[in-house]
DNA sequence: TCCTAAGCGAGACGGTACGTCTTGTCTTCCA
DNA sequence: TGGAAGACAAGACGTACCGTCTCGCTTAGGA
């Protein structure tokens, strides 16, 4: 036991590394930050940067990939609804994202990285797909993938979108648009399973 | 007058910068390539190249802005059909996307820029927006808006899905897909005002 | 023919740098100067540096290298003497380090790198090596090696203590004081050839 | 009392490190070798080398300063000859040379840093000296130091010659030959005090 | 057919960021 | 509680691009 001791010296200098990070992103983007920007305003060698991180993105990941999966976590905290409800995750993160939208504009927007863009694709995808299975008896693997990547992209799409507009509709009435617009297709396309509510856990 | 004599050379040095970029990307991804790359292969000078584009960018996008617009001229062309389907670049563009699956990829697909991608977007914002208007009796811009964002979000997801992809479908099995999840959601969030915009189960 | 034509920026930039080098040798001494100060002081950008030299060491040496040789030839200029006299490169080199005794203490002092030291042996190798085949009449290779390197090093020694030291002696009186000490040993070591002064062309 | 505890775990990093020196300066010469590449060989920790040596220079020398002056008293021993040959250092220490070709070429060579050979400088000026004052009567102290900077600067260029080169010769030849060309010049220059130094050729 | 302005290649240049390396200090942990 | 371990700030290094610029050479296209 006891393996990796933490260190308290290695937890302040990243979460100051991480910190100056998202000031600014907040600032000039993320693509216009540079490694220098940030270890001058972390107060913190430039080898020392990279003794944590191998990459600006490194840091980005590292401090973020986390991110989605508690968002993730949270929501599938919910299923005290008894599973009823497909991809609960979308409520929660637009309401995430209202609260923080600056921070999200940044992240997820046009001025972010590829990257956590990336990183959110990969989280959705899987809470989605766990989702569809839930939900629908699939045979096709490859109409679950597709069906995956559908949802995913349209609520990531409608996710910019509404980030990029000023206080278009409050997180309740996106999500209720997001569902209006993606429950119906995916039914059809993969067909409903046995009940709605199949008969998994609890 | 006598404005803008075209010059030969002209033409020819854009052309090779324009073919040395495609062969480029093609290889490496967009991303990877340096103008010093370009100008090697086109066997130009780096002055010449600044002389013709400010970017790496703005040869991409001269080159190549063009291309979703001629898609989507194409997909229009063919309205032959009396209009009575909706989204009709899809098919069309599934298509051109699996004869030049490697040009595609390079430009649409995770190695491209974002420029690329966000010129496809507004190009297919407007189709899309268009059949919208025709198809549906819409009231509210904002739904309108959130209705194009839905649907050309979840193409271009399908469609770079499909590009990565080794043949895991035909541009019809893909294009059947996409019809199957988009319109019923689409007809359900804005309604259906001609009614004959699918003959879907309800 | 015409070949390699010079471009005057390269001279300019060059020249600059060399400048910059001398005088930041003179205050700092060779070692802690830096590239970053050499580029900052000559206005030049870092890259354009490493576009003409690998090194700080070969800006020296590609300024410097001329140097000795330089002096070499003067000396050697001085044959009109008829060639009698050994080690004529002596008092020359005296005189000129006592003309710009803080350049050369810094070259060839404490302070300088070994680089410019080691051409210095390297130069004054080969001029010492032509007097001794041309005053004795030497069969054994190693021998000669061997004397070379004792004049040599007899001479840099003297060189760098009376640079070391305030105005300890004139060129003249430190030039006869090494006469004194190594034309008697050399003299014995490698014995007389003909007369002191060969039949060489006179 | 009790001054210095010697502390048996100071003594074994001492020597850990300076081992770890000797074999790193074998292998990549003195000045590639690094802190870090010492306190990796030697398993300690880097602010342990710091706590004990404030330098690398003071490493080699709290491990090798004594040697010259060891070497010196081993000469100085054998002054049980009477005394009247001088520089017996030499063969000594050309003995010593020998012996331990590699570490001395390590240390002395041109591979060394320039520490080494300051201290060797030092040590080697003071047998020196005292040598010329024995058997010279010297009027002048400014001439003395010439004489005193021209034998050592001779010898520690033959000898560093000879460490360079592969067996060139034995230890009692190269002394030879360091008598036969440094002892006339001295002896002309400085004047013959009990006339028993030489017996060269008048 | 000549001549003259342009397009062009070549590549030097100032900048800026990168990721690596080394030094000497300073903090933390452990025995 | 004192010493070992190693995290850290500082800053130089050499590399890779960028976008600007200056040079002459070539070469159209109008005279």
């Amino acid at each position: 036991m006891n393996r990796e001791r933490p260190d308290r010296r290695v937890i302040r200098t990243r979460r100051a590394l991480r910190e100056a990070l998202i000031g600014l992103i907040l600032e000039k983007g993320y693509d216009a930050v540079t490694v220098g920007d940030i270890v001058d305003r972390a107060d913190v060698g430039r080898s020392t940067f990279y003794a944590h991180f191998v990459d600006k993105d490194a840091l980005l990941l590292g401090g973020f990939s986390a991110l989605p999966t508690l968002w993730a976590e949270e929501s599938r905290g919910s299923d005290a609804d008894g599973g009823t409800i497909p991809f609960t995750f979308s409520l929660k993160m637009f309401r995430h994202a209202d609260d923080q939208r600056r921070l999200f504009r940044a992240l997820v927007g046009q001025r972010s990285g590829v990257l956590v863009q990336r990183q959110l694709d990969r989280v959705l995808s899987d809470l989605v797909r766990a989702d569809l299975e839930r939900f629908h008896a699939v045979g096709d693997d490859r109409a679950l993938e597709v069906a995956v990547r559908f949802v995913v992209s349209a609520y990531v799409g409608l996710l910019g979108w509404w980030l990029e507009h000023p206080t278009p509709a409050t997180p309740e009435e996106i999500d209720r648009a997001f569902r209006a617009l993606v429950l119906p297709g995916v039914a059809g396309f993969l067909g409903v399973a046995t009940a709605n509510s199949t008969g998994r856990s609890t």
